[in-house]
DNA sequence: GCAAGACAGGTTATAATATAACATGAGAAT
DNA sequence: ATTCTCATGTTATATTATAACCTGTCTTGC
């Protein structure tokens, strides 16, 4: 065995990183075949899972798909914009959210423990290429 | 050919309706198959669209699951939380968290179109439980 | 009534996503 | 060196979702 640890975990980054728009975990298994042709999903599952638990990768809900975490810090609600036209994703961080969220679940007494929030639509840069066309 | 146009939409709707708790599609299909031993995903999946377009049901993404609306309006963002212990879900709005996600993407120029809020955690009721135990 | 067409749903097959369960081998601990 | 741990390999399968084409009913215009 060549490679132990968090190598597989880098190793998965590292695709993701190369990436700009999120992948599915099937694509990053691709990717890493290259090198590891016996390479197995739940391998990638599992490096994914972790990368998650460390805070490094996020999974998109509503696309079935991975993207790096681009904030530094831990413990944050991140709001991810996803583009339909081109998938490029977004993520940022607002503690009004946050903190509207946690009233609204505070009126029937719900505990927060994990937060999504995705939203759909489209980047500046595809609206302005479509209104040249 | 028994039922035709809105019927399918109709009894998944109703199945729906008899469970608290989101449903998988193939949980739906199953309870269907009872007076259909030949139905198939597709029908189940094609009802379920329609009827999410229609705004009667929403998916969780993060669950693969579906829920009805429980709210009667269209064209709101719903806020969805989600009990880890028992699966229950209750669906909120606020017009504050809908600003607040449009005010942000204002700032890069992205244009919202649908809205994934799903909050995970733990209902009223299962944390007494939990303190009790 | 009847032909043409639209359209819901049936049917078959398969794609895409994800995980269970057990085996194996490398490195650490003692 | 022995034992243990644990990441990964491996095999198999579960779960979720959709493509593509078929069929029969109802509608509409004649």
């Amino acid at each position: 065995m060549k490679r132990r640890g968090r190598n597989m975990q880098a190793d998965v980054l590292a695709v993701l990183h190369r990436c700009d728009a999120p992948m599915s975990a099937y694509e990053v298994l691709d990717q890493l075949r290259g090198g590891n042709p016996r390479l197995a999903p739940p391998t990638i599952y599992r490096a994914l899972a972790a990368l998650i638990e460390r805070g490094k990768v996020h999974r998109l809900e509503s696309l079935k798909a991975f993207v790096v975490c681009n904030c530094e810090h831990r413990s944050h609600v991140p709001i991810f914009s996803i583009c339909k036209e081109c998938g490029m994703v977004e993520e940022a961080v607002s503690q009004r959210v946050t903190s509207e969220l946690s009233r609204i679940a505070g009126q029937t007494g719900f505990a927060p423990a994990r937060h999504v929030i995705e939203v759909h639509g489209q980047c500046a840069r595809c609206e302005s290429k479509e209104a040249l066309a």
